[in-house]
DNA sequence: TCTGGGGTCCTCGGGCAC
DNA sequence: TCTGGTGCCCGAGGACCC
């Protein structure tokens, strides 16, 4: 596989051979680091850490150079900080991120309708039905990296074969700023002599349960019995793997998705016991989520939360709604009801809330009751500070001033959500 | 060493209806 | 009326992805 400090990149020939290989999967390069550089290109060169200062953050990205000292993503930053002592930390700002993702996301669909983001960065395009407008796979791949290179200024790596699976493994081998064709006929061999944990979908518990068995190659997946393959992970998980194992995978690049559940989750910096302030806390975030509700126009049926410990114990508690609802107020209600009914009290690290089971509640709704909800946000804010001083509940604000914004403003004003 | 935030999907167990 | 089997839904938790 592509090595993580990008000494693996692999680009393939304009003329490989690129038979049956129609789906494409772009991955940008270190994008959130990439995209720190293009706004400030006197970070060029310089091992970056895109993460929050604080003690409890992690790493959201990472550029080559950093990476070179072992930083990794999702790597507390304190570790990260002692593996690169020089490194510079640079707070993420999400709203830049969306503008050049948008950005790269409008060149894919200049070539082809059939474009499906997977998440900011990266996307698969179905290239099937527009060779003749542009040419082969492995010249539509060559094409994009150029263009989003020249267009946009960062760099990508592209993936080329004839399913999802596979070409999501292939522009990780390429990785960085390269290009990996792998032919329908080739799929075989390509995927035989790769670790099962490089598979999408195989993380480090189910490579561990894999190779405990013995199984490390895919190749080994194709001669185990499906039996036995079923009670180490599963009946699901099993026939998906079998699958993937000999290059089958239906599933298709679908262009629009529709979302199952939004919600908000915050890590205290310091770990919380006060009742109050836990309650104020999922008031807050229950407002969020209604905003974000009422402004794609969906109600939930559900309301969950999740509360994890000083311990990192997580428990959820979730609750069906007898009417969907977007309001802030009801959502709160039935959070802090979830809270209340959990007996344990030690400290408490984070909390959460989501709503699920979303529904089309008939159309957005308008500014006055977006403003109303902020409002709501903010006098929580206000009566939680005024009661229990400027610690933990001020974290929004916190937030807000790290990512150079200053206090909280309305959702709008800064692209939040 | 000490673990973010936003999501999706799957499994398992309990309750309930038939 | 009681019991057991089956299927479905719901809630909780885990694994995974970026």
């Amino acid at each position: 596989m592509g090595r993580g400090d990008g000494s693996g990149r692999i680009v393939s020939a304009v003329g490989a051979d690129d038979a049956g290989a129609g789906i494409l999967h772009v991955d940008m390069d270190a994008f959130y680091a990439s995209v720190e550089v293009l706004h400030d290109p006197s970070l060029r060169g310089l091992p970056l850490i895109i993460g929050a200062p604080d003690g409890r953050s992690v790493v959201s990205s990472a550029s080559y150079e950093a990476r070179r000292y072992g930083v990794r993503s999702a790597m507390p930053v304190s570790q990260a900080l002692r593996l690169c002592p020089t490194a510079r930390i640079v707070p993420p700002d999400f709203t830049r991120y969306r503008d050049v993702s948008q950005q790269v996301m409008a060149i894919f669909e200049q070539v082809t309708p059939l474009v499906e983001p997977l998440s900011i960065d990266e996307a698969f395009l179905d290239v099937r039905g527009v060779r003749r407008l542009w040419g082969s796979p492995a010249e539509i791949g060559a094409m994009i990296r150029v263009r989003v290179q020249e267009e946009v200024g960062i760099t990508c790596s592209v993936g080329a074969a004839a399913t999802k699976h596979v070409a999501k493994m292939a522009s990780t081998m390429a990785k960085p700023d390269g290009l990996l064709v792998v032919a329908e006929a080739d799929t075989l061999a390509f995927l035989a002599d790769k670790p099962v944990r490089a598979m999408w979908g195989v993380g480090p518990k189910t490579a561990e349960t894999l190779e405990s068995r013995g199984i490390r190659l895919i190749r080994d997946l194709r001669t185990t019995p499906e039996s036995a393959l079923e009670r180490a992970v599963g009946p699901a998980l099993a026939a998906r793997l079998s699958d993937l194992a000999v290059g089958r995978d239906p599933r298709g690049v679908e262009p629009s998705r529709v979302e199952k559940s939004v919600g908000h989750e915050e890590t205290f910096e310091v770990d919380v016991s006060d009742a109050e302030v836990l309650h104020s806390e999922l008031t807050r975030l229950a407002d969020r989520v209604a905003v974000r509700l009422r402004r794609a126009g969906w109600e939930a049926g559900t309301v969950a939360i999740k509360i994890r410990f000083s311990d990192f114990t997580t428990l959820s508690r979730s609750q069906t709604l007898p009417e969907p609802t977007s309001v802030g107020q009801r959502i709160g209600e039935v959070a802090r009801g979830l809270f209340a009914a959990i007996e344990r009290r030690d400290p408490v690290r984070l909390v959460g809330v989501r709503a699920e089971k979303l529904r089309d509640a008939g159309g957005a709704l308008g500014l006055w009751d977006d403003d109303a909800d902020w409002r709501r946000v903010e006098d929580a804010l206000d009566s939680a500070q005024a009661k229990f001083g400027t610690g933990t509940v001020t974290r929004a604000r916190h937030l807000g001033a790290r990512a150079g914004r200053g206090a909280p403003q309305h959702p709008r004003a800064h692209g939040l959500d």
